[in-house]
DNA sequence: CTGAAAGCGCTTACAG
DNA sequence: CTGAAAGCGCTTACAG
């Protein structure tokens, strides 16, 4: 790279004091700067092609107008999308973000976290894995600035943004009950993840509510990293009952990307024979034969929610914000058996 | 944040100097300093939790092991698996990445690369928006590393990851001619892109091979902007020729998404109506009833050799490399007439 | 084997 | 209205 210019060539080319060129560039100070000097000052820096070091600056105000983004996968399209809210409010406020993936893995999510805070990240937004809230934990003990995004550990005090999952899931599975669906099924993963948890929770509520017995063998777990294989086995074991279920939801954007995929293959209809309820409503799912009910989570205010509280939180220490967004229930053609589109094709 | 504890500290509390503090920690002159001492230093580092300060280094080591990405839209899926590539390609040499979405935008794209400059990233990855050949000539002015990815500027010498564009389509078209059909279009984005020219070119390119002749109103040109509402135009307008077509290729996966959704609501069946192929292969794709042919770029291998790419760069500025990588048509379902796909449902 | 010192490019009290 | 100077937390020739 071609040497840079400093503050230190721009003074030595006008002739004043580095310090002058600092608060001219900067806007400070304005009224009681000579206003041909600070022209001058602009003009050189601007002809001279200056570009400010931040991380000098950032060495200096201890501020590196940077936030570190930790996922679990950037290439998860529910991540993702969260990633581009983050950017464009981080970004409104002059804050670059940086990302990680963590894949679930608490080792990974350490060494993010590591990385991150050498870099001196302003703060964090955060997707934790499970089984993590001892490194939370040491966040708030180290006084680190960050809000959780998505996911939360009810035991520790600290900012989140999150779903009112088991709101989520009750309605769905009420929704379905309402038309005519008797032995509903779910497919979640096998996880501490509390979030995951509360959608079974909500799941369950609703089959009580509605006097219909809980069934243990409704429930299929599969592993978080999303195997094909596993999730279609689910589905079939749920389809190969002695009372196979009628409906089933998914509780989150991959496992629908893959259940579906399988029931795609097979003899059945969506809703006729088979009613489907999904959470996340992602572009990967707008091509499945049955438009889909699902289950929306507000990305757009949950991600500026979350950037917009870590900023308030970088700047004031005290903030503690918990905020639960409302899912919507969008329905559709593939929850309702009533409807005629499992038999028109 | 409580107190950060630094080298002064280290060194104040052992005893000795921070230039020996620094030695230690980074493992330097290791066999000519007394082991005992060493492990002292590196006991207390560890007993105080001392966390290197990046950015101080960076200061004077002129290096912040960061590098910018730039792509279109992190949370289009193409992008966002790249970035998941690139990430882990970087983090293998210690690198973190920055991201911004350029939109398609040239200003939002200075402004991203005047941002990453200035947090004085090592280098960039980028996925340049049509028109910017100007910006790209200055990093190369400037010798700033980077290295383009996906999309290239023929008049620029620039290192570059791209697909054998021309071949994919090319081989594309050939194939659906091979399998019967005799009219063939396209959806492609109307921008300057040279990438999707490219695109355009090795389709009509297999017409006059064939003998096909060349028509004009088998090309459809869309806002990049992926309006549902456009796309599907697009199709239809294609379907209402007087001859009208009998497949369709789609420029690319979101280009695919939009139309098929629309395809989906239409009577007609794929591929019995009409053949289709797509470039790219998302998720996004994979719920569409039937399988569907595509033209599948090797996402790993672009990643990891426009990050290594640039990694190299880094080291040494004079690295000069324009890769091509080859596409790879995936036949599956969608592309043949001949087969009883479209019959069976 | 170890330390004093300069310096990376900024900001910011402080002094005048 | 302007400047000299200290200092952010490191690294690294240089000297001994």
């Amino acid at each position: 790279m071609a040497k840079r210019v400093s503050l230190k060539d721009i003074a030595k080319e006008v002739g004043v004091s580095t310090a002058l060129v600092s608060y001219v560039l900067n806007n400070l100070k304005e009224g009681r700067i000579r206003k041909e000097i600070a022209q001058k000052i602009k003009d050189v820096a601007a002809s001279m092609n200056y570009r400010p070091n931040q991380i000098a600056k950032s060495l200096k105000t201890n501020r590196t107008y940077t936030v570190g983004l930790i996922v679990a996968d950037i290439s998860n399209p529910f991540s993702s999308s969260l990633a581009r809210i983050v950017e464009d409010e981080a970004n409104k406020m002059n804050y670059t973000v940086i990302f990680g993936s963590s894949d679930e893995n608490s080792e990974k999510f350490d060494k993010l976290i590591d990385t991150f805070l050498n870099r001196q990240v302003d703060g964090l937004i955060i997707s934790p894995p499970a089984n993590t809230a001892i490194q939370i934990q040491q966040l708030i003990d180290h006084d680190i600035p960050f809000v959780l995004l998505d996911r939360y550990f009810p035991e520790i005090t600290a900012s989140y943004v999150i779903l009112q999952n088991h709101k989520a899931s009750y309605t769905a599975a009420l929704h379905l009950i309402e038309n005519g669906c008797r032995s509903i099924g779910m497919i979640n993963y096998s996880t501490d993840l509390v979030h995951l948890h509360d959608r079974k929770q909500g799941y369950l509520d609703a089959l009580k509510t509605s006097g219909i017995d809980e069934n243990r063998s409704w429930i299929k777990y599969v592993d978080i990293a999303n195997d094909p294989a596993e999730i279609g086995n689910a589905v079939q074991e749920l389809l190969d009952l002695p009372e196979p279920v009628d409906a089933i939801i998914f509780a989150s954007n991959l496992i629908a990307v893959n259940a579906l995929q399988y029931i795609n293959r097979l003899p059945l209809k969506v809703p006729r024979d088979l009613a489907v309820i999904t959470f996340d409503e992602t572009s990967a799912l707008n091509l499945f034969y049955a438009p889909l009910t699902c289950i929306r989570q507000p990305l757009e205010e949950m991600g500026q929610l979350a950037t917009r509280i870590l900023l308030e939180t970088i700047k004031d220490k005290t903030v503690l914000s918990q905020i639960e967004v409302s899912p919507e229930l969008v329905i559709r053609a593939s929850s309702q058996k009533s409807s005629d589109y499992g038999l028109e094709r």
